[in-house]
DNA sequence: CTTTGTGTTGAC
DNA sequence: TCAACACAAAGG
């Protein structure tokens, strides 16, 4: 059953009657479509436009300016991105598509735990799903140790192959080539038609990597002409990010998902890793880093990572930076800026850390 | 070349 | 505040 957001109007003029609503926010749109009140076909959801190629974008306006929170299939994905990101940047006064309480207690504490601008570059690289169910692992993970006394919280991965990369896995071609066999035995297979083609929308996997909280998901195809298996979109922004070099090693790990939990509804999928091994020769000649340490600067990006010409890779904590072959222990927090300057001024002026206001937990 | 998402405008 | 629309910028 769908919840549309079908009559406008009855949003604007939604009774302010702000007592006794048992929802969470304020939603006030129609929930029930209960009569022949059925939306017709070029029906828009808030913060959903058309795209000029049939699909369609989400946008939310903050602060006279409009955020983008990127392009979709079809208008319900964007729908629901517009919610997620609208529920983070308004909080109780949010009004949404769905309501609210079609998003789960996990979801929205989720969502809290996220600055504004983390939440964009989620929706905007089709991550946000991802990174949810990793949170929703996690917490049910928790929960489970706790209520056994157990720690157990190791899962099990396993190597399913390894690859030197080659000067045009890190070149300006932006894809990875995987050995078909590699490819063949371990990852997802591609719908081909009875041309080699690869046929129906295009096949995305999503890949955790240990070092940094946050998941890469890359564009996987069948190159006929060739006849490889690839990484195409989104491999560019991995090797840029992980200072990725001709010789360094990439491990591809996969685990079964860990919970079985009731309630998490996890598919059957796995879960996929990808991290990486720095080639000697490079490790040893890790450049020169500058190393800022000025403490006062904040970044409000989530990741740490290298930025620019910085050739070392940062991660969140518990850094150990290799130096002319010294590990440099983490005295230094190099503060340091990535992702782009308009999603860090999202959060500029503000809380960008702290939780969804009133939303009662 | 395709697609994204920004510039801009006008209605609400 | 919001979406419609045109089209330049981005990206593969």
């Amino acid at each position: 059953m769908e919840y549309h957001y079908c009559n406008p109007s009855s949003l604007t003029t939604s009774s302010t009657t702000s007592s006794s609503s048992s929802s969470v926010l304020s939603y006030s749109g129609s929930l029930t479509l209960t009569n022949k009140q059925q939306c017709s076909p070029p029906f828009k959801y808030k913060g959903v436009v058309p795209q000029p190629n049939g699909r369609w974008g989400a946008q939310l306006y903050n602060s006279n300016k409009r955020v983008w929170i990127g392009t979709y299939d079809t208008q319900h994905q964007a729908a629901n991105a517009y919610d997620m990101a609208i529920i983070r940047f308004r909080g109780a006064q949010a009004i949404t598509n769905f309501p609210i309480h079609h998003y789960g207690r996990p979801h929205l504490k989720f969502l809290a735990t996220l600055t504004q601008a983390r939440v964009i570059d989620m929706l905007r690289n089709h991550t946000y799903e991802d990174e949810l169910a990793r949170f929703i692992r996690a917490h049910n993970r928790e929960k489970k140790n706790s209520q056994m006394g157990l720690d157990q919280s190791s899962t099990v991965r396993e190597l399913m192959f390894k690859k030197v990369l080659t000067p045009s896995d890190v070149g300006r071609l932006h894809r990875l080539v995987i050995p078909k066999h590699h490819a063949e035995s371990y990852l997802p297979k591609i719908a081909h038609d009875y041309n080699g083609e690869n046929v129906g929308r295009e096949t995305m996997l999503c890949f955790e990597d240990g070092k940094k909280d946050r998941i890469w998901r890359f564009k996987y195809c069948y190159w006929k002409s060739s006849q490889n298996y690839v990484l195409t979109k989104g491999w560019g922004e991995f090797v840029k990010d992980k200072g990725l070099k001709p010789g360094d090693t990439l491990l591809f790990h996969s685990s079964n998902s860990d919970t079985n939990i009731e309630g998490s509804s996890d598919n059957n999928s796995k879960r996929l890793f990808i991290d990486h091994t720095r080639c000697k020769e490079q490790a040893d000649v890790v450049k020169d880093a500058t190393v800022s340490n000025d403490s006062a600067t904040s970044s409000s990006s989530d990741r740490g990572s290298d930025n620019g010409n910085g050739e070392i890779a940062l991660s969140s904590s518990n850094v150990v930076i290799r130096l002319f072959g010294v590990d440099i222990c983490p005295l230094v927090r190099t503060v340091v800026t990535v992702g782009c300057d308009r999603m860090q001024e999202l959060d500029g002026g503000g809380d960008a850390r702290c939780p969804i206001s009133t939303m009662s937990g």
